[in-house]
DNA sequence: TCTACATATGTTATCGATAACATTTTGAGT
DNA sequence: ACTCAAAATGTTATCGATAACATATGTAGA
């Protein structure tokens, strides 16, 4: 039957048929059989599915039937390849188990609200080598605009990034040289913030709790920010404790904790790289029973949820991280378009705010 | 001279090329761009570049600079609408700011690792709404199997899923029709286990914080379950205070207590939807001075790290998460190899482990 | 030396949609 | 009734890769 079907009708379509009776699971439908079904040609149901084209309402309904009864759902990767257009833009984040991140990524998503654009996000686990892989497999997909967090990347991975022909966008710092677009804001320069806040405060044994690699950049930066900012204070003496591999945990704050006060007996007051490390610190304390900030004061970065509803609540950097989504999806929006008109935007550096949260911890 | 080239040679290539002249930017390289310049047919490009062909040496070598300089990538859309593999599974989870679930991602991810299968997440909010969006949007992409957070969509949602000629995965629960596959475990048991716990430590007057809504589904299991174990023991009175939408957050949790409080003041455990609406509620009495739990005993569920590093620590509910995604991940490259041989495999349900984790807030 | 089979490569058709262009129908204005 | 633009639909070529088949070369065994 199907070997006569071929050589009959050479159609394309009744072997497809053909084949549909012998396979297991039937193929999807494809647009022509929703055209054949609703009498129309497949150009149709292409305009009648994408909307801006104009369709008589009643060949409309008879389309959305045959869709109905077919099950039928587009296939857009097909679309995409004859329309250039995916119709996604990629995000690449260290973590996504990461509140601050997170933020970023709602801010992205509600940006690109109502253009048509989805977002794809990739999460790196803090590794520029694990970047480079997601970037390449993300430009396979052929997004139309990517943003990635931080300056720091593999040679290739910046390489890639260059090459792509889609708008860069990278985030939360201000890398020196970027590779297009930026919306972030200095890590350094925040925690020198936080550094003052703490010696307008009175404390003047300042001590510094991080991870034991550069992996988090932004956490690095944090600590370039502290040893500056205790330089120009005038506080000679530096008291760091690195410790865990970055993002450091709140288990692994309060131990860095405790190896701080060893080191250091006479500390006043811990900055932690982030807020989760500053609550395990904040907890080693009361477990020792030592009162916050009477005993040591604890600071944090990010403002997360936990430091505004701890007890005491912790002192921290707050940090635009919706905002810089936001700002992303809408430069990015810019620039796609930029590129369809064949009048690329220049590159733009939009630099976000941050403040100093004061509270019971300090 | 666009014109010309059109005229003498009617290549494609060619005017490629005489566009490209013309173009603020290059249009990415495609293959037979690689393949010109290496000196070989656009095949021998795919084969070398796919591997599992034998390629000589020399014509890799080759090519691979071609690639290298011209700063080739792959278009996977265009291969996969040819091979029908489109390299990547779905996921979608209520929110990627949760550890249960970022673990359950990290699951699936490393189970995928090798498979030459990448993971595609959406959050859903803990919106069906939504998460009929994103099944639709997700299918339009044509992803190889597709894996859901809980049981309950909405109809079209749900039938979607049932037309999609691909393995589906619902997780974290035991729906009671599921569509095809399930990894999850029952909330329900769990917060039941829960509530024996605390009646096995003498606690007697137990009251449960959790959201508004249903939107939760497994919130409202969890509920459900301290409802059922509460009448099992035959304690007559529940008391149950709802606030907030759901998943509530910490400072809700804080909020939910001095409401059960108020309203109970004979309150002697408070079980919470979630760790961090536990972490909350212990904050609260923290901050009114109670000892927890010689004055009120407090209880979670998920087992997040603030649970093990607060002070007190929390009791709480541990789930399998990352099996859960680890296990998904598993049946799901199973299913798809099934249905690569026409052989699918049989609907499968893999209950996995939970465990009530005692600590001192009880 | 010749067959037979593996290795290495090329050719053509195709995946499922959309762009670009062509055609037909409709309807308003004169 | 007639013109002309707008509305509605169809036709064909194409996007960039890969499957399937075809072909050429090399090489081991009879």
């Amino acid at each position: 039957m199907l070997a006569i079907t071929e050589l009959i009708s050479g159609g394309i379509c009744l072997v497809r048929r053909a084949v549909e009776v012998k396979a297991a699971r039937p193929l999807a439908p494809t647009m022509s059989d929703v055209a054949r079904k609703a009498g129309v040609s497949a150009m149709t149901v292409s305009r009648a599915l994408r909307g801006g084209a104009s369709i008589a309402t009643e060949t409309r309904e008879k389309i959305m039937n045959a869709i109905e009864e077919l099950g039928y759902v587009l296939d857009q990767s097909a679309g995409s390849l004859s329309s250039k257009r995916t119709g996604f833009v990629a995000a690449l984040v260290p973590s996504l188990n990461n509140s601050n991140f997170a933020d970023t990524a709602r801010g992205l998503t509600d940006a690109l609200q109502g253009s048509g654009l989805q977002l794809l996000l990739g999460y790196t686990d803090y590794s520029t080598e694990k970047e480079e892989e997601l970037i390449e497999s993300m430009l396979r997909r052929r997004p139309e605009a990517i943003v990635v967090t931080g300056g720091k990347h593999t040679i290739r991975g910046r390489k890639l990034l260059e090459n792509a022909c889609i708008p860069v966008i990278e985030t939360w710092d201000l890398p020196p040289k970027p590779v297009r677009h930026v919306v972030g804001f200095s890590n350094a320069e925040a925690a020198e913030a936080l550094v003052k806040h703490l010696y307008a405060r009175g404390y003047r044994k300042i001590g510094f709790i991080g991870g034991t690699s550069n992996r988090d950049t932004r956490g690095a930066d944090r600590r370039l920010g502290y040893e500056r900012a205790m330089a120009k204070l005038g506080l000679k003496e530096t008291r760091i404790i690195s410790f865990g591999t970055p993002p450091i945990s709140m288990k692994q704050g309060g131990e860095a904790l405790a190896r701080l006060v060893e080191q250091w007996p006479d500390l006043e007051a811990a900055i932690c790289v982030s807020d989760l490390s500053a609550f395990g610190a904040l907890t080693e304390c009361q477990r020792r029973k030592w009162p916050v900030p009477r005993r040591i004061a604890i600071a944090g970065f990010g403002d997360f949820e936990i430091s505004s509803c701890s007890h005491p609540t912790i002192t921290t950097v707050g940090v635009n991280c919706y905002d810089i989504g936001r700002q992303a999806g809408e430069l990015l929006l810019r620039a796609i378009e930029g590129e369809r008109t064949q009048k690329p935007v220049a590159a733009e550096t939009i630099v976000t705010d941050y403040e100093i949260i004061a509270r019971e911890s300090t």
